[in-house]
DNA sequence: TTAATCATGTAACTTATGTCACATTTAGGT
DNA sequence: ACCTAAATGTGACATAAGTTACATGATTAA
């Protein structure tokens, strides 16, 4: 189904294998003694490009920091439609499993690598020993969560407020954002990220082409409009 | 613009003047002497029904907890158009005022008080001490940043996967939860919360009524539909 | 009581989006 | 080079939702 972007930007052999060095330029402004215990109670998990990390209503057993590559996170109804919520990348976490630390709660979204990554994942009763123990790990928590807020509520805003054709523009800048100008999507991928359908998306993309915002390609679309 | 409700459910003469028993009730769970610092640093404000209590935009500049009353949490976009996202009540935080304590930031959304209501403000510079001071007010965090985080993504779900005579339903129920089965409310106030138009609302309100869900009335609507 | 304002009803129409059916193009495997 | 599957193009049509334009009914202030 997902097609495997091994190729992409994101690049784990870059890091090579993982030292403490490389966890404090990944994850900067955090306390000495809080990169050892995350360097001794952290299991390095190197994942490949489409594999799934986390299922709605899945019991979440650890904290995922990602070190490398890019994760999707998005929504999944019960007729598994999907739509698509936002993307975590180097040196952020994953909300959802540092909000269920207190009870070992179930998932509420999904969670796909896009390209092949690198995750950290730290046992959850640690989260609540680093919370009162480390004010910084406690600042990074609360930043983290309220950056994803603010995604769901940009995200509210461009299904309540948008037509199709903004939602599509503001689908292709995040993917431009992390993935570069050229981006090797289907049409039918979009379709499903923004619970669509293909026809539609050709339709709007074809417009955009009219306008010289993207050049249409099999399986790419280049981002051509300069957005300053 | 916005109907007065004072004589809604809630009503905080039902309490007298706030006293530290009456905090505990309210905010259960918490430590012994945390109720104490809460006490010593809150201040108690009272607002009327309609009155605005955040704006997006506006620096946040106190920790809020909701006592008692309603208090409806929406989201504005540029031309002023609303979206109805939840309502906290009683025993509740603002997480965006929760979420703001590291930084002095500016809201993400508008809270305005539906029916009048009690709150306590607490400085923001207490959250951040209190988080690692006290584990239950950690937890209490949390647990809220959860549910509201939970509210975001079934508002998503709602606007992505379902059209609006679903929508309509889902936010009758979710008034009926907390107002009763006899909501004083008119189709174009409902028409703003699901940003859609007064026509639209009485034509879908109509079907429901054919259905032998609602009732109905001028400036009241009757949820009779028994959904266990 | 009357006028004015607000809430609701309703029909006709427009538009955005989704759906169906099928044609055309392209890349990859044999 | 050929065949096949996948990706894309396209027109016709269906439907949900928004819009316009009024009519009617109900409450309130004068």
């Amino acid at each position: 189904m997902l097609p495997l972007r091994s190729e992409a930007i994101s690049n784990n052999n870059i890091l090579g294998a993982m030292t403490i060095e490389k966890l404090k330029v990944i994850f900067p402004n955090l306390e000495e003694s809080l990169y050892d215990d995350i360097w001794n109670n952290a299991t390095i998990k190197e994942v490949k490009a489409g594999e799934s990390l986390l299922r709605v209503g899945q019991t979440i057993r650890s904290t995922m920091l990602i070190v490398d590559g890019l994760v999707k996170l998005y929504r999944e109804d019960d007729e598994g439609k999907e739509y698509f919520l936002y993307y975590l990348q180097g040196g952020e976490a994953c909300s959802m499993s540092l909000i269920c630390a207190i009870k070992h709660n179930t998932s509420e979204m999904s969670a796909k690598a896009l390209t092949d990554a690198t995750i950290l994942t730290i046992p959850l009763d640690l989260m609540n020993l680093w919370m009162s123990k480390y004010k910084s790990w406690y600042q990074f928590v609360v930043l983290s969560y309220r950056s994803r807020f603010e995604e769901l509520l940009k995200t509210i805003d461009a299904i309540a407020f948008s037509n199709m054709d903004e939602r599509l523009e503001n689908y292709l800048n995040k993917q431009v954002e992390k993935l570069g100008t050229t981006l090797k999507i289907t049409h039918q991928e979009i379709a499903n990220d923004l619970n669509s359908s293909r026809e539609v998306i050709s339709r709007l993309l074809k417009k955009m082409e009219a306008k010289r915002w993207v050049v249409i390609h099999r399986n790419e679309i280049e981002w051509i409009k300069n957005n300053d």
